[in-house]
DNA sequence: CCGTGTGAAAGCTGAGTGTC
DNA sequence: GACACTCAGCTTTCACACGG
């Protein structure tokens, strides 16, 4: 929770939408503040947005804070290159006997992906589906087990026993933190969170993550294969 | 053993301030 | 106006104590 007016007003903090929505904005200004017009435009937007209106009048000031906030700690995170854990360093398989299949890098489509992964992986945040439905992915980094955003599959390659790997950059991170990554077991679709409203879009069938609070308030989502 | 309540510490994030 | 902090309050996490 961010510090509340002085004036004693209730606490303010912006909805998750509004700070993807400001997110992706910066992002396509190169991280750089957006004009002052933008940030009235947002800061009339947010205001009039269902959660909002007639209760919170969001300013521009705001907005603009949001920004400044956040440049400097996106700044302040890259002056730092982010750390994965790298207490035990896991043998890398770059010396496993792989073979290099020529596929120019804009068109790696995995022969043999499992139905964790949709048939078309291209090098992009966003991957567009047969049925057009956004998709993203994460993959399991071998150096610390831990599962990390895909920012964008580089390559692919198999190795000897067949099984199809592909070279992953995660997102966030550079060039060094690459990995090579078997893609039946290191790569899956990112697992996207549900609002509680959302949950008349699950169906029988749909394959959910989903945690006990407590014995006596169990979740009781049944998932039936078709 | 298990559930619950409490308090401290850390983290997060909006706001304020000084400098250039 | 942008930057580089710093401040301050809420949330989250964790440890611990207590009672059933």
């Amino acid at each position: 929770m961010g510090r509340p007016p002085s004036n004693g007003g209730p606490s303010f903090r912006f909805m998750p939408n509004e700070v993807s929505e400001m997110d992706i904005i910066l992002q396509e200004h190169q991280n750089a503040m957006p004009a002052r017009e933008v940030l009235i435009a947002l800061a009339e937007k947010f205001s009039e947005s269902l959660d909002r209106k007639g209760k919170i009048v969001v300013q521009m000031k705001q907005v603009w804070n949001w920004f400044q906030n956040r440049r400097y700690a996106i700044r302040a995170k890259s002056s730092k290159p982010p750390v994965k854990l790298d207490v035990t360093p896991m043998p890398r398989d770059d010396s496993a006997p792989v073979r290099i299949l020529p596929q120019p890098v804009a068109t790696v489509v995995p022969a043999s992906v499992p139905a964790s992964v949709p048939p078309s992986i291209v090098p992009s945040m966003g991957r567009m589906t047969a049925e057009n439905s956004y998709m993203e992915f994460e993959a399991k980094s071998a150096r610390d087990g831990a599962w990390y955003d895909v920012a964008s599959f580089l390559s692919e390659r198999y190795l000897d026993t067949g099984d199809p790997e592909v070279l992953v950059r995660f997102a966030g991170f550079g060039q060094e933190e690459d990995e090579w990554l078997n893609i039946h077991k290191h790569v899956r679709q990112r697992s996207l969170p549900c609002e509680a409203s959302e949950c008349v879009a699950v169906l029988p069938g749909d394959l959910i993550l989903c945690f006990q609070v407590n014995r006596r308030t169990t979740t009781t989502i049944t998932t039936t294969k078709p």
